[in-house]
DNA sequence: ATACAATATACCATTGACAGTATATACTGA
DNA sequence: TCAGTATATACTGTCAATGGTATATTGTAT
């Protein structure tokens, strides 16, 4: 993977808020969607692109598919989020925000679907 | 200027070569694209683009016109930079080679050229 | 077997980036 | 003023990315 490809990535607004995301944990395809408000078949777009790259990988648990990202996370993109998480701007806001969203959808799912995968609710009390 | 711009730049090789040398101090058109080996309108293009982006400035000494880094440059960009010049994949080998190559250009411009812009080779003892 | 939920893929139209050729501009020196 | 050098812009064709609609796939529950 050349860095040219990762900044490729990460150029796309919804794709770092996904690789944001998926930094702070595994999460299905529907999850992600709600947070980024987008339709599921750009959604699953998005993370074919980054499966196919190499940055994500998933794995089905029942009807969900769970993605994360693909260890270890090249260290081009960590420092990325790393920078971004630090900093003040309008896209850096939306990564911290997109975390706290990710929280509060996660306690949600586990509350109302006690199907809900255990690699993404497992850290709460769901399942 | 947003990270989303920041990255589409730098996720093509030569705008990031570009920045790099810049990084290292200014430069005429002509020497980016003799060490790019990129065709004049080329280089004219990417160095418009990153104008037009805020990310570079241009005087004219004499019929040189003399890029360099805005100031501040972008922390985004620095901890790139920085990042890829403390690497060891083919793309950071080249930038790091790409420093190298402006050392050696700018002492033979500063030889064979004594009309060469104060502000490109003035560090060395040309003019 | 059927119906449904979650997800992926195929197909198509639109848009945007990019490369190349030709031409224009700005400056210098004779 | 004319020629030459360095650089920029206009114009055009091409290709890749993107978004949407429809449809397929995979698994679950009845």
């Amino acid at each position: 993977m050349e860095a040219s490809d990762i900044y490729k990535c990460i150029a796309d607004p919804q794709r770092l808020r996904i690789l944001n995301l998926l930094d702070a944990g595994p999460l299905c395809v529907c999850h992600l969607q709600e947070i980024l408000e987008v339709s599921q078949v750009k959604m699953s777009k998005q993370l074919a692109i980054m499966k196919q790259l190499g940055l994500l990988e998933a794995h089905r648990e029942g009807t969900w598919m769970v993605y994360h990202l693909a260890q270890p996370v090249p260290g081009l993109i960590q420092t990325n989020l790393d920078y971004l998480l630090g900093g003040k701007c309008a896209e850096c806001n939306q990564l911290q925000q997109d975390h706290i969203a990710r929280g509060k959808l996660i306690q949600v799912i586990a509350q109302d679907s006690p199907d809900c995968p255990q690699s993404v609710c497992g850290q709460e009390q769901c399942c």
